[in-house]
DNA sequence: GATGAATGAGCCTTCATTCAT
DNA sequence: CATGAATGAAGGCTCATTCAT
């Protein structure tokens, strides 16, 4: 599991077509169809609505994106691209495992509960049946890779005595699962229209760092 | 689906026509449609392939339900309506707090990844953008509705002095999520194409056990 | 090569669907499909408007043939059904050789100049380099079968001692070359507007008829 | 092709559009045509594809050409001037009626067998009934002009005693026709995917040539 | 009431043609 | 002049829905 390389779709370089390919229009055309797929769904999008969106003829699309599952797919994987990066960051710098699972937690929750990526997450997961590639391409450089790294976070406090784990990769996803817990599901769902109060979050996470503390938190002498 | 006219969901009613609906053609059709929605998800689903496996006419279809997105909601609340009462059981007849939560838990990881029920969760949140009040509807009545009963439970437990919570319904949320770390996720995304195994569900379980007794079980002195 | 079966593309049983379908409906497809792929080729002729000349809608086009070319072939095969017989019934009731011949080449002259068959040699022959197993499909149960059957004609007759042949199929692929000079070619390439007269059918057939006795006719004692 | 207003083969003066027109590179240009439209037909040519292979850009064919079928009838225009000259030289210069008309007979059936004159009839004959003025201009100017041209060769050797001649036109025609018997038709509908080899060929037109002289060879006295 | 043939709006995609660079 | 990115009209085809039988 590459995190730089992993392509989300094998035949993504043909994406990338001949020569001059504005840089510029392309992400015009992605930023148009980041609004409809996430309004309308994969299916429901119509790539005559996404070229009006962006603002080109839908003949341009088309130069720029073999058809619209290609389309579709390079808009998710720079969606990953984006976000990926952010997250981490908060596991590498902090000697205190409660504050550096705190801030690793509220910015998971921040992430995972905005507008675009619940939008993302519902597309892929709706077509997972009908695209089974793309459905594993994106929970594997997306939340598994992300529960990997989190558990290689964890292993690391526990070589040093911080942490007591049975299970590193699993006790990662619980603590994963416990930060969304009572945000994502009505996100997802549509139930919850705004994504959640910084004030939520925070109590939401915090109390996931107490149950992840008081069950692998301290080593029993 | 307008959201502002003409509840889909609460209209159920309208799908019951004029006089002589048949009851048992009525539940064919409702599992020509399982099938077919689960297969192939909301937009890729045909109302011909829907009829021909239902083993009716195209006509018939549009007797006992008005439409498309109808036929889909009705069959939306026949799978919650089945699937309601089976796992709570487990929480009111047994007063040992560890043994009503694992079996609670176990049944409910093993509800949730079911095929059907995978493909029912896709699809609906696939249409959550476009059709909101049939995702909150779900939302409230499936995931919300479970995290309150649970939430009763622990509460009645609390009072009894064999739980300290601060809040019932977080800590009921917590659980239901942890029963399904590491299970969910890639059933949902399609990554997993088998549900998991009893064993992988017993395992998990009793992590989110033991993580939920860890944190709430100890009554302070 | 037999004459009543050989389908011209081997596909051609999915042109027939399922049930119900409605042979006047079929005839009149096929009736505007005629119209318009001899006004415009096959390329240029859009289903819609052959749809529109048909008196159907789209739809029903797609009910009854695949798609274009499966609708294009069934066209083809019909004409040639209703052309074949025809012509060749000239040959098996006259003892005369020079009056059969001349009987023959007339039908086959007025056949094959006729507004309708023009257009359909020309649309065969345009997309001949494109679809090639129709090109000769069309070919052999239509030119090269007919050659067969005069050459079957001819060698009767050179066994009787009327005709004196070296190749039989040569001399009957010569003689109906011969019944079409000056006829055929300006049809084809639409330089002659109006099928010749009877006249000029005559006239061209008669010397096509002196030219092959003059060659094959007197068996030199 | 409108039929009465501006035709379209006279109007070739303007192919010639301004000034500096390389002369170099509209042969390159209808090079990469020639390769196109013969493998693909009329319609199925794309601009782009002829742009690419004649090795200019969209831009620079729009330049030589005022539009598509401008650009195909002036390949077509060339490709009869290229061919025109070269198998009436045998007529000239033989006194010899048999090895004239064989010499004759035999360059004729090589050129119109060839792969690029094939495909030439084809294309043509496949849009003469949307653009009968380039179907007329093509057939006056080839087979008729053809027929012709040996109509006066062979009416000056009838002159002189050496055949005996009806209808002069007739005769010509069907000697070329004769020529092409059992060739020319296979080739057309592609069920013959190879020219025909030099011995075919000379064996259909020595069969030709002895059915012509059996018929029009010898002056009766 | 059931049927399924028919409808037609709408979708994805192509391509001849134009025009700013 | 040459370029090739952009255009947008039009094409083939699908499918939810209707209605005559």
């Amino acid at each position: 599991m590459n995190e730089t390389a992993e392509p989300i779709v094998k035949a993504t370089a043909r994406n990338r077509r001949v020569a001059g390919m504005d840089p510029e229009k392309r992400r015009q055309i992605l930023d148009g169809a980041q609004a409809v797929f996430a309004a309308q769904g994969f299916d429901a999008a119509s790539m005559s609505e996404i070229a009006a969106v962006a603002g080109v003829s839908k003949g341009t699309l088309y130069v720029y994106f073999a058809d619209k599952e290609h389309l579709f797919v390079a808009l998710i994987e720079r969606e990953r691209e984006t976000q990926k990066a952010a997250v981490f960051d908060a596991l590498n710098d902090d000697p205190d495992v409660v504050r550096a699972l705190t801030r690793f937690g509220e910015g998971l929750a921040h992430l995972l509960t905005r507008d675009f990526v619940v939008s993302a997450h519902r597309i892929v997961i709706g077509v997972a049946e009908r695209m089974p590639d793309l459905g594993r391409d994106f929970y594997e450089s997306g939340p598994k890779l992300g529960g990997y790294r989190l558990a290689q976070f964890l292993a690391g406090k526990a070589e040093q005595g911080l942490l007591s784990l049975d299970d590193a990769y699993l006790a990662a996803v619980q603590f994963i699962d416990l930060c969304q817990s009572t945000l994502l599901r009505p996100r997802l769902f549509n139930a919850m229209r705004e994504p959640p109060s910084d004030d939520e979050i925070h109590r939401v996470v915090a109390s996931a760092v107490a149950m992840f503390m008081a069950r692998y938190g301290a080593p029993r002498r």
